[in-house]
RNA sequence: UGAGAUCCUUGCUUUUGCGAAGAUUUGGAGGAAAGUCCGAACACCAUAGUGCAACAUAAUGGUUAAUGGCCAUCGGUCGUGAGAUCAGGAAAAGUGCAACAGAAAGAAUGUACAGGUCAUGCUGUAGUGAAACCAGGUAAACUCUAUGUGGUGCAAUGUCAUGUAUACCAAUGUUUGCUUGUCCGCCGUUUGUAUUUAACAGAUGGUGGCAGGCGGGAGGGCGGCACGCUCGAUUGUUGGAGGGUAGGCAGCUAAAGUGUGCUGGUAACAGUACGCUCAGAUAAAUGAUAAGGGCCAUGCCAAGGCGUGGUACAGAAUUCGGCUUAUAGAUUUACUUAUUUA
RNA sequence: GGCUCCAUAGUUCAAGGGAUAGAAUAAAAGUUUCCUAAACUUUAGAUUCAGGUUCGAAUCCUGAUGGAGUCA
């Protein structure tokens, strides 16, 4: 099982975030929301994902960083039990949105939730 | 009150290190990394000169790459004291300001009482006020004196690759005067050759062009302003629409570095010997979880165990030296005061 | 990360160093009306915080806190 998140992996292009955040489509699971995007990259893995937290919620720095690693954690706990190798290749940004600190437990269990409900709303046809 | 200090261990995972992958090993946030308040390094831009303005600092001596920092001393203020604190030059260059109260607030003198004189605020006391004649107060009012200051900041700057356009449209302003010429064109008059017309050559006048000179010139530049200098019709200003902005590399971390000892100095600090290498990311790493141990508070049993809770402020972004602010707990030394005891 | 600016009633703005800090609007109470609105009367309400200079500070100076803008 791979749990490994590496350089490659990480959503850092400019231009990508740009077009991610202007044509991408999003899912809520609170605290948490998923953009993404089907697009194409050169590097050879499947998805590339990138965490922010807002600097109007949480002022300090040490509590963004906090938050911000916590959520890597998940994701890279997570991620292999809901993404095989399908061909397409993904952006993802996800945010937190919400207003208090929480811990890793309530964090974990809601990114299940938000893979989960991602991998629902792709299986729909498209209008 | 001053100095001083800022929890530890293990396995798993992440990140970094080489062209890539794997394994192993090694290293990885701070005393404030924060605020951006001072001072520098470094880089780019500007720089003929003069004057003015603006800003900063302000006892004396030292320290340092430098400072408005720091150290020592003198003086003022506060405190019983150990100590703390101070933008601490000039009011005898000039201008201004002083509400209320008070006769009067810098211009001069008035009331009551007492004293004194030939006579008079001539002298004292009272009364108002922060201040009442004293070369008064106020310069964190203008000012004066002395000293200093070009600007912008690593999103600086360089470089690779890609692309390329002092382009386009609209409005508006300006586009001028005199003079010179072995120069050129056009028109007229006249002379000669010729004479049927035409044509050719010369002289002269007008007009236009070109070139040069002198002046004028909207406006631009010299990045606070003025003088001054300089550019100036191949143009100035304003608006519209459009292009560009991605990315890689360098700058980037071994340095005014740091630990311990010794020497000099009251000290800040300096010198020297031996050792150490201690983050360089860029949607931005330094984390999650579990177990154990320190430390603090507390409860139970009862004398070393068990349980519960707490363990701060806070996260590098070019780099240093200071200042300021935030901060749980632990430790050491010196001194003061109060109480108690002797 | 660097740089620049701002802070006065709930809100929008005033106020030459002289303290009772003003105006509009919002709020509350009352008058008027069958009721509401409008109108009128009245009330309460603030200098971001901490020091300093000064006889006296919203104003001058220093530091902190909060907010806004800007960079190619």
């Amino acid at each position: 099982m791979d749990q490994s998140y590496k350089k490659i992996e990480k959503l850092k292009s400019q231009k990508l975030i740009e077009k991610l955040f202007s044509e991408g489509n999003s899912v809520v699971a609170y605290p948490l929301r998923l953009v993404y995007l089907q697009t194409s990259f050169e590097d050879p893995v499947q998805i590339k994902t990138g965490v922010s937290v807002s600097k109007r919620n949480f002022k300090k720095a040490v509590h963004r960083n906090r938050i911000k690693r916590l959520m890597r954690e998940a994701y890279r706990l997570n991620k292999s039990r809901y993404f095989n190798n399908s061909p397409e290749q993904y952006a993802f940004m996800i945010l937190y949105i919400g207003k208090t600190q929480t811990d890793f437990e309530t964090i974990s269990k809601k990114m299940n939730t938000l893979m989960a409900a991602f991998l629902k709303q792709q299986s729909l046809p498209k209008p």
